[in-house]
DNA sequence: AAAGTAGCCTGGAAGC
DNA sequence: TGCTTCCAGGCTACTT
């Protein structure tokens, strides 16, 4: 599901035919969506005029001006799509927002899983998930990345996966650059060299770069801001691959619930420690 | 400090 | 065919 390649690629859609835009209406769909009372989120957004639109790991952030900031978590079917007529609601569509010039912007959800908010500044910098959140894995050198989390006992790939440590990592790319660095997602952090760390960060780097060039990945719901499929799905090495042959040594793939999520990789080809 | 689990939600796939 | 169950995923809250 969307994870920082996918809400990367979505961004810079809507940004590209969104900013200047001035919102003129909210539809509130399905009131679960937006976490906040519905009439300050609608009163908030309406006749504001959107500045900016931006990512900051998984969140899709929408500026409206000076002091507002429209949030999208799309957690796991979310999408934000922009329209330049007006929006017909779909079975799932959570939130439309309508435009001044006639277009709109929808925000569909089939899992109702997805979150909206519309923050000030303040608010904004006092929420909690927000102010925690870790470095961004592409702004941040691989050995800053390998120090944060160097000496830890907790597994590699729940610290891959806690967006205090690292911004924006999901368990698609968690599992593909463990993978393509040889390392085990069940290894402690503390029984890794620098040198694994370091090489695992370089690895998800390139994966992540890899996906945001390839459109993100495209596996059930996801698609960018102009409706269309992402093509990284075709470059996974294990992530869904259970029972499969790894691609290095030919043995078949394992599968095992690590930190809580499905996870597939090599037993030989993926080290415990150094 | 870290790991496990339930819960949120839906629909597609698998099993019977 | 038609039913039931399982699973996926990000994140929080709670327990071990």
């Amino acid at each position: 599901m969307p994870e920082l390649p996918e809400v990367e690629v979505i961004s810079r859609g809507l940004a590209r035919s969104l900013e200047g835009r001035t919102v003129e209406s909210v539809k509130i769909l399905n009131h679960g969506s937006v976490k906040m009372p519905w009439h300050v989120f609608a009163s908030r957004v309406a006749g504001r005029t959107i500045s900016a639109i931006r990512r900051r790991g998984k969140l899709l952030i929408m500026d409206l001006g000076e002091n507002l900031h429209v949030t999208f978590h799309l957690k796991m079917t979310g999408r934000v799509i922009a329209h330049e007529e007006a929006a017909t609601p779909q079975k799932h569509t959570r939130l439309i927002f309508g435009l001044t010039d006639g277009g709109s912007i929808e925000f569909h959800d089939t899992r109702k899983f997805g979150e909206v908010r519309a923050l000030t500044d303040e608010e904004l910098g006092d929420w909690k998930f927000y102010r925690t959140l870790g470095p961004e894995p592409l702004e941040t050198s691989p050995e800053a990345l390998a120090e944060a989390v160097s000496g830890k006992k907790a597994r590699i790939k729940s610290l891959l996966l806690n967006q205090s440590v690292v911004a924006g990592v999901g368990n698609i790319y968690a599992d593909e650059s463990l993978f393509r660095s040889g390392v085990h997602p069940t290894a402690k952090a503390c029984d890794l060299s620098h040198d694994s760390l370091v090489k695992l960060f370089t690895e998800l780097q390139k994966v992540l770069k890899q996906a945001i060039d390839e459109n993100g990945s495209s596996i059930r719901d996801y698609v960018d801001s102009g409706g269309d499929a992402g093509s990284f799905q075709n470059s996974f090495k294990v992530y869904g691959k259970k029972g499969e042959p790894c691609p290095c040594c030919q043995g078949i793939l394992d599968c095992s619930t690590v930190a809580g999520r499905t996870s597939t990789y090599c037993n030989k080809c993926q080290k415990l420690c150094d």
